[in-house]
DNA sequence: CGCTTTCTGTTAACGTGTTAAGTTATTATC
DNA sequence: GATAATAACTTAACACGTTAACAGAAAGCG
């Protein structure tokens, strides 16, 4: 084995302490949307669209988190499963304007409460103050610069 | 759009932030990574055999925050790699006994310092306070009980 | 001992993550 | 205003995430 005095452990690594937080988080509410049919993916867009109202796929994929490929084949399970709809933006024809259905908003609605009974074991169980600290911590963390390689400086 | 009165927006939502910041610190890690021809996962289990010595499947996806299937697939291109080794448990022809190379092992200390430096920029940059306390929080997050679909009483 | 149950790992199938390349449309430049 | 950048997707290819089904081996139990 390596000599490891100064390789900072895994166990203590924030990339995968992000993993194991993560999962804990998701696994109740993957189960809630087995139920229903959509994967986790595919109920972030609908959230988005649902809160946000009607958007081109590049903010779609900027607020739920998702890169433009992977939105790309969601979208079109969405449209098949009649959840949103897409039609040309009426200025520039690169663009699409993607809306949640009646039927998408229903799926939001029926599931909305179980969605918000599981935040709320979560603020429970884990401590309303700390969760808002760990939000915090984490939005401030998203806001950090990438380390330079070698500073864009066009 | 529907009524939002109550339901969390999504900018406020856990695993939206966690994968946010899952997504800033593993930008760089990746670009390092993809330089050396291995992925993040590969990276993980390379990382775990290299610290905890040789290892069984099931606690090597355990400590990767790996599934078994996911697993597997990675092992067999590890193995193809030469970057670890796999044989039979001694006592339990069940299981496997998995180990690093000398190859692994020479690939991570070839990368060791610079997946350092990394880790030394997010130190500076967010904080080491404000670091500490995150994990801290990610791992108590990661202690919680799972909300109880019907308490398992066995 | 024979049988069921549990455990370990694999395979399969489908959806997503990630990178690179390709298309069509818009914008910038000379 | 033709041409070279840019932008907004899309497609393709490969790896991983997730669930379910499966095969072999060990444990529990009658």
């Amino acid at each position: 084995m390596t000599d490891h005095l100064t390789a900072p452990l895994t166990n203590r690594s924030l990339p995968i302490a992000l993993l194991r937080a993560r999962e804990k988080v998701m696994g109740p509410i993957r189960a809630m949307l087995s139920d229903v049919g959509v994967t986790e993916q595919q109920w972030r867009v609908l959230r988005v669209l649902d809160e946000r109202g009607p958007l081109d796929p590049t903010e779609i994929a900027d607020r739920s988190v998702l890169l433009l490929p992977s939105l790309t084949r969601i979208l079109q399970t969405l449209v098949a499963k009649g959840l949103v709809s897409r039609a040309p933006h009426p200025t520039d024809r690169r663009k699409q304007v993607v809306s949640i259905t009646a039927n998408g908003q229903q799926l939001i609605a029926d599931n909305l409460q179980q969605s918000q009974e599981l935040t709320a074991w979560l603020r429970e169980s884990f401590g309303s103050q700390k969760l808002d600290q760990l939000l915090d911590l984490l939005n401030e963390l998203d806001q950090l610069d990438p380390p330079n390689k070698s500073t864009p400086q066009k």
